[in-house]
DNA sequence: CCCCAGGCGGTTG
DNA sequence: CAACCGCCTGGG
């Protein structure tokens, strides 16, 4: 862990950080009352904000984490590009969404905090999310306050369903639980979704108790990359049945398909 | 008071 | 296989 300073990131075009962090991938990145969003990722506590046509993060982290994190790696013209024309709808949204970049999050964070958000709303998930940290996430300090980071698995594998009652997260808690154990107990083997395709990854998730079709696919979206996943919730499925009235396939968006979701979930939000 | 929300699991026909 | 329903909790 370095020293805390401030790293220019990249410029505001390429990385909207209102878009970014309000479009639902994240739970962890609130906006302060100067206008900066602080957030941890991974074990680093940040402000991440803008400045003069830039976006600065301000942590312990070194500029690679963050170019990792914010995807600044992948070039999203040319992920924009290989779906325009394939309906004016889409191109509509891809038009207003932009900006919006699929964060890599921490795989275990995206998988607890995706079976948080099944049957739930984002003010929830948000809220969820902070007590589980703050009732067992390590405590980390950052500018002179006490912040506390996501709990590992193997913490939460000591619990039972009935600890989790002070986080409030409802029938969830008996999956959080289990996701942890299975985790823990190399049931379910994080790492190796990275190795796999996208519909297997989805497949080996679905065999966890409490992870079905659309929470796999945001787990894999987000906290896997990868950008074929399309993950349909409530609000997708409206859209879909209004735009794409005659039928929708995903798989016909191609390698990007996910980005494409963020697109539609964005500006339906909006 | 009832209803449902960014689902899933289990049961039923 | 599709359709349904219960599940914790919170907010409208």
């Amino acid at each position: 862990m370095g020293n805390r300073k401030e790293i220019e990131l990249c410029s505001c075009e390429e990385l909207n950080l209102k878009k970014t962090f309000e479009c639902g991938q994240c739970f962890r990145w609130n906006v302060n009352n100067e206008g900066k969003y602080f957030g941890t990722a991974g074990e680093y506590p940040a402000y991440v904000f803008e400045r003069q046509g830039k976006v600065i993060v301000d942590s312990c982290a070194p500029k690679a984490f963050w170019e990792y994190y914010f995807d600044l790696d992948t070039d999203y013209s040319a992920a924009d590009e290989s779906f325009r024309g394939y309906s004016v709808y889409l191109d509509e949204c891809s038009a207003n969404g932009k900006g919006i970049r699929i964060l890599r999050q921490d795989p275990w964070e995206a998988v607890c905090s995706f079976i948080i958000s099944q049957c739930n709303n984002i003010k929830r998930i948000q809220g969820i999310v902070e007590r589980l940290c703050e009732y067992f996430g390590e405590e980390a300090e950052f500018d002179g306050k006490k912040t506390f980071l996501f709990p590992s698995a193997e913490s939460l594998s000591k619990l039972e369903p009935e600890d989790l009652a002070v986080i409030r997260s409802g029938y969830r808690a008996e999956y959080i639980v289990s996701a942890a154990k299975s985790i823990t107990a190399g049931i379910l083997d994080l790492d190796s979704l990275f190795e796999m395709d996208w519909p297997e990854a989805v497949r080996t998730l679905k065999c966890q108790k409490g992870i079905g079709e659309k929470v796999a696919n945001c787990i894999v979206l987000f906290g896997f990359h990868h950008l074929e996943a399309f993950p349909v919730d409530t609000w997708i499925r409206k859209a879909l049945k209004e735009f794409f009235p005659a039928g929708f396939d995903p798989n016909q968006l191609g390698p990007y398909a996910g980005l494409a979701q963020q697109y539609i979930f964005y500006s339906i939000r909006e």
